[in-house]
DNA sequence: AGATGTCCCTGGAAGC
DNA sequence: TGCTTCCAGGGACATC
């Protein structure tokens, strides 16, 4: 599923071929996640200043306002001058002067939304609590420190929870706890700074190393060009129960959190 | 403010 | 073989 990775994975691949691009229509499928929140005909004829990202939201920044897009779960862009006729699962077109962008979302989960300025409060409401950038200064040991001392709830929770640090969604929780030593349900505001400050660092090596291989295909992801990622070939715990800890040979457990399932090896992550 | 549970959706796997 | 049930999960939202 896209998490912060696959997202800038995605950004990478359709920003070079997307900016400077004029808008000549906009088809929508079935309703995705939340409605657009304009007429298509309302976007017609503006061009594409620059694709951003926040959390996993890429960001479409036209010469007025800004198309926020959300891959959900099950969601890919498709970014070609020809694409095939629109199937079932074909969501969001929008055709340009470079190509068309296509979202393809079997689930749903997904969304895009238009807004005028990111100021406004529909942008807001889903921006404003997200926490720092994982891949940004502005994310250090001693800072994350200090923001999981008033957590109550387990790590991974708090990882997932996205309002500390964004991006890391399941697979990148477990494996970067994996990564760490750390127990998934071991206590936010327990963990030592020594703890944190591995944790930090196992997050940015996780993520930055996905992103160098393309993201992760697990959940039938793809770049914007349809190729696959590689990450899932490196994955440690994910999705491996009862497979033999690829560093110690103990066989990978799994717990549910939050109504979310955790993967973690008992005896490397005892922390 | 933080924690917890519910809901949205559908393809694929598992169970009968 | 064909049905039903379960599961995957990001994140907004309601509730405590």
């Amino acid at each position: 599923m896209p998490e912060l990775p696959e997202v800038e994975t995605t950004r990478r691949s359709i920003a070079p071929h997307l900016v400077g691009a004029q808008i000549a229509a906009v088809h929508l499928g079935k309703p995705l996640r939340w409605p657009l929140g304009c007429a298509p005909e309302h976007l017609v004829g503006r061009c594409v200043r620059e694709v951003n990202r926040r959390g996993k939201y890429l960001l479409i920044e036209l010469d007025a306002g800004v198309l926020m897009l959300h891959l959900g779960m099950s969601g890919s862009l498709q970014l070609a001058a020809q694409l095939a006729p629109r199937s079932t699962h074909d969501h969001f077109d929008l055709l340009t002067s470079h190509g068309t962008l296509r979202l393809h979302d079997p689930r749903r989960f997904g969304a895009v939304v238009y807004v005028d300025t990111l100021q406004e409060p529909r942008a807001r409401k889903l921006l404003d609590h997200l926490g720092v950038e994982p891949l940004q200064a502005g994310f250090e040991p001693a800072g994350f420190h200090r923001a999981l001392q008033h957590r109550r709830s387990s790590i991974k929770q708090v990882l997932l929870a996205g309002d500390i640090v964004v991006g890391v969604g399941n697979i990148y929780a477990c494996e970067a706890l994996f990564m760490a030593g750390i127990h998934p349900s071991a206590l936010a505001h327990a963990l030592t700074r020594q703890q944190v400050k591995r944790l930090h660092a196992s997050i940015v090596t996780v993520l930055q190393r996905a992103i160098d291989v393309g993201g992760s295909t697990l959940r039938n992801f793809s770049n914007a060009q349809g190729q696959s990622g590689h990450f899932q070939q490196e994955v440690m715990v994910y999705a491996r129960a009862g497979q033999p800890c690829r560093v110690c040979q103990t066989p990978i457990q799994t717990l549910r959190q939050g109504q979310r399932s955790s993967f973690f090896c008992p005896r490397c992550q005892r922390g």
